[in-house]
Formats: structure tokens, C-alpha cells, sequence
DNA sequence: CTCCAGATTTGATCCGTATCAACGACCGCG
DNA sequence: CGCGGTCGTTGATACGGATCAAATCTGGAG
């Protein structure tokens, strides 16, 4: 049979050109910014908007850089605009797990201490908006409609921690496997890109470190879920064979 | 020897009467609450305390009963008081998963969506202040002071989940075990419960929910890390005999 | 004080996943 | 076109923690 590596569209980054220039003028104002319904920026008026294109500055990443680390002083927040970001942390010992993929529309950075609790990088190339913690800081400061859409993020935000929580301390690896396909798939479906092939931008060691699993694992688990026919796995992804199924394996 | 129950202080609520009439004037008003300084309400200047004191009530609930149920409608927020609850998610199966234990000053129930992520249940006596969801975002809706205190409250909220992701996914249970162990003290340490007797007012099951373990699993580390002279097992509680060795256990 | 029910501990064994070790597929590069 | 490196897969074995079973402890009721 022949297989067609999933190429990921937009949002995964796979078409973006990259440029490192710092402070470049931004190419486009926030007002046409195509995440702008997806992140906090929603909440803002044309006004406010151009305020914001101020503050913000685009900066793209190569695949595999970083955009902040654990410890490192917070003195930017993100927002994600395109390509996809992995969120860890970092044991001494070098043990890692990873807490969560950003999307496009995600809002990153965010930390009550001076300093970063988490580290996060590029999976592939990658373009965020970075704003000056304290610009930002002042530019929210007292804006209630910014605040409440925050506070919306925040909370869907802890939601699916307290999901990955669950995920981690009760489920098999075969449940875990597929309800990470699940998830993965239903953000990816919100950004537009709704079908049964699921792009995998991220590598197995990566997918390992966010069940909780091994590399060896969690190979071993896609390989058994096509054998039994829910999944096939293709290059750059999967597709959802059976759906049903993968669903019942991941709501279990 | 002689062992001596580890008595939780007036911060885990074994001390307080229970009163189950609902509606009741509140006893004490938000100005005198004792756990102002720890939660939301900080943020609030006398005369917003005053209009706060008329939105929220007074509610009790005994060792046991649930304050709010996963998938229940949200309609009400709660502020605790007093006392100890255990936060969780259960899967269709049974198996159950604590994402947290809430102490005084935590301010639960908010949810993105229309119903309630997570069940909450009452460890031992619970006292705490309930809102009205809707009255209570009416009161916030302009009060920039309180979102932003909303928000400090969430980001740290996602911290804590964040190391439990990593606690989870990546520690063994020796690990495990002193990392709670280490991350409870401190916690009350903040209510002024400073001492290397540590109170546990959960019991084992709890423990073993909260760090994807099994009873046995924790109940047989206990034992060990006693054996091995870094806690002492007292009833109702532990003391953190080499909390140096401990720590360096959590920090790993 | 005695009894009972639930909580905790301890022991024996099993199982799921980690670990260790090859092997194979893909890709950019010379 | 072959080479080396990275990534993914597969196999054999080891081990941490789960499971099953039973003893012991604890606290409350009478």
C-alpha cells in the first residue's frame, strides 16, 4: 500500500519560512493575526489591538530551540502563532516529562515567581509573539475583559492538567497512548485541521515523555493498536482507523 | 515509647463544631475571616469586604460528605474556611485520582465549562464560604484588583499540578512519598504549622490516589523510610526525623 | 472493658512496563 | 550511490509496584 507522509498543515509550522532577524517590524498587525480568536487577544478591541502591535514583537525558532528555560528569569510571555512547542520539566538526574504541547493561540510564559517553572521549546520551526513581562504586565493591568480572558485560559488550562494528572497516575499504557491520540486530535480539530489522519509533529521519545512511558513503550503500543486495527501508523502520523474504539480506549 | 496522635491545628478544622444549618447569618464577618490573608480575598478593600460579607454564606460539612460532584452543574464557588478536602476525578471504572488536597484559603469550583471537572469532598470538618456562580461574577466582573488576584491564585494553582504531572509521570514511589511528604509540611507550614511533625489528616487510600500508587505500595514505603530512620510514623501523622534526607529524596 | 468495623501493615506472587540490546528505516550529505 | 547518524521498532530479560490474601492495629459503640 502506498503511504503518504502527513504533511501538517499551517499550524504545525511545516510551510512557515524562517527568519531570525530580532526586532524586525512586524509583517502584520494583530488585527489580521490568524490566532487572534484563539488567544487572549480575542477579548480585545480594534483600539486596544493597536496598542498591543506595539508591544509585541514577532520571533520565529528553528525546530529543537529554546524559547525559555526552567529557571531562567521571566522577563517575556508568548503567545504561539505558529508550529507546535513542547513544555517540560527537567529532573536533576535528567529524567523528563513533558507537561504539554502548545498550539497556535496558546499563551505562554505565564509564572508567579520571577522565574520560569518550565522549559519550552520548539518542536518544529516555530513563530511566537513575545511581549515584555512588564509592557504586558501594565498593558493587562486594567483592562477587566483581558483579565476575565486570562483567567478563561488559566482555567481551561488547570482543567487539562488536572486530565493529564489523571492520565499519568491511573491509566495503562495502551489507555494512555489513546487518549493522547484523542486529545491531540480534538486541539488540532479546534484549529481547523479536523480528519482521522492525525499529524504527529512530535517524536516517540517526545509522546514518551508526555505519558509517562518510554520510548520502547510506547513503540511497542501503536505498533499492538494497528495490529488490532484501530490505528494505522503512518509516516509524520497516524490515522484513526477506528474510532470507536480508540475512543472507548481513551474515555475507559 | 510513648506516641503522642499528632493533633492538626485550627487550620485542619479538628477543633470546630458542626452546624449544618443552612442559610444561617454568618457568624463572622469577611473582615475578621481568618483566612483572608490567604485566599481571594486579600485583594478587597473594607467596603468590598462589606458588600462580600452579604454574597457569601457560611456552609459546614462533616468528615465525608461532598461539597460538589464531577459533572454536576456549577453553580456555586466555594472559599475554605477551615479544614481539609480532597479534590479528585474518578475514571467510568472506579479508579480514582486526588489532583490535590485544598487548604484554607483555596478557592475552588471555578470551571470553564457549564459543570463542575472535578468532585470535592470534605477530608474532616470542613467549613467554607459558598457563592453563588453567578452573583460572584457579577462582583468580579469589574474589579481588576480581584481578577488579577484570581489570576496569581490559578497560575500557582497550575504550578502545583505541573509538579504533580512530573511527580506522576516520572518519580518512583520512594520519591513519591517524600515529595508529598516535603510539599505538605510546606503548604501548612504557610497556614503556621511549622514543625517536623507533620499532620496527615487523609488517610492511606488518599496518600495512594494522590501519587498513583497503590495502599500497599505507600503504607510499605512508610515502613521502609522509617526503618531507614528518615520519618517516624505517629498515629495521625509522621515526623520528619532526617529532614535532610527526606528533601533530598523529593528534590531527585 | 469488650467487641466490632474499618484502616493499616505485612507477606507471597504476578504483571506491566522498564531496561538492555539489536536491528531496520529514513535522510541529509559527501 | 553509499555512508553515518538519528529515529523507530522489535526481542529478551529484569524489576517496581500491583494484586491477592491475611494478620494486626485502632477507634468508637455499648
Amino acid at each position: 500500500m502506498h503511504k503518504v507522509r502527513l504533511e501538517a498543515g499551517i499550524v504545525l509550522g511545516c510551510r512557515m519560512k524562517i527568519s531570525l532577524a530580532e526586532g524586525e517590524p512586524n509583517e502584520q498587525a494583530c488585527a489580521d493575526c490568524a490566532v487572534r480568536s484563539l488567544s487572549i487577544c480575542a477579548a480585545l478591541d480594534r483600539t486596544e489591538l493597536r496598542e498591543l502591535d506595539h508591544l509585541g514583537r514577532h520571533v520565529h525558532f528553528r525546530p529543537r530551540e529554546t524559547v525559555f528555560a526552567q529557571g531562567e528569569l521571566t522577563e517575556s510571555f508568548y503567545n504561539l502563532r505558529e508550529g507546535v512547542m513542547r513544555l517540560y520539566k527537567l529532573l536533576p538526574d535528567g529524567r523528563r516529562q513533558i507537561v504539554g504541547f502548545a498550539l497556535p493561540g496558546d499563551f505562554l510564559g505565564m509564572a508567579t515567581s520571577a522565574r520560569h517553572g518550565i522549559s519550552a521549546d520548539a518542536v518544529g520551526p516555530v513563530a511566537v509573539c513575545r511581549f515584555s513581562r512588564s509592557s504586558f504586565a501594565r498593558f493587562i493591568e486594567d483592562k477587566p475583559h483581558l483579565l476575565r480572558r486570562v483567567n478563561e485560559l488559566l482555567v481551561r488550562e488547570l482543567s487539562q492538567a488536572q486530565d493529564h494528572t489523571v492520565l499519568l497516575g491511573r491509566r495503562l499504557a495502551e489507555e494512555k497512548v489513546a487518549s493522547f491520540l484523542i486529545g491531540w486530535r480534538d486541539r488540532l480539530a479546534r484549529l481547523g485541521e479536523a480528519t482521522n489522519r492525525v499529524p504527529l509533529p512530535m517524536g516517540r521519545q517526545d509522546v514518551a515523555d508526555f505519558l509517562g512511558l518510554t520510548i520502547e513503550t510506547v513503540s511497542r503500543t501503536f505498533t499492538k493498536l494497528e495490529r488490532d486495527g484501530l490505528i494505522e501508523i503512518l509516516p509524520g502520523g497516524i490515522c484513526l482507523t477506528d474510532l470507536e474504539r480508540v475512543e472507548a480506549l481513551a474515555a475507559a
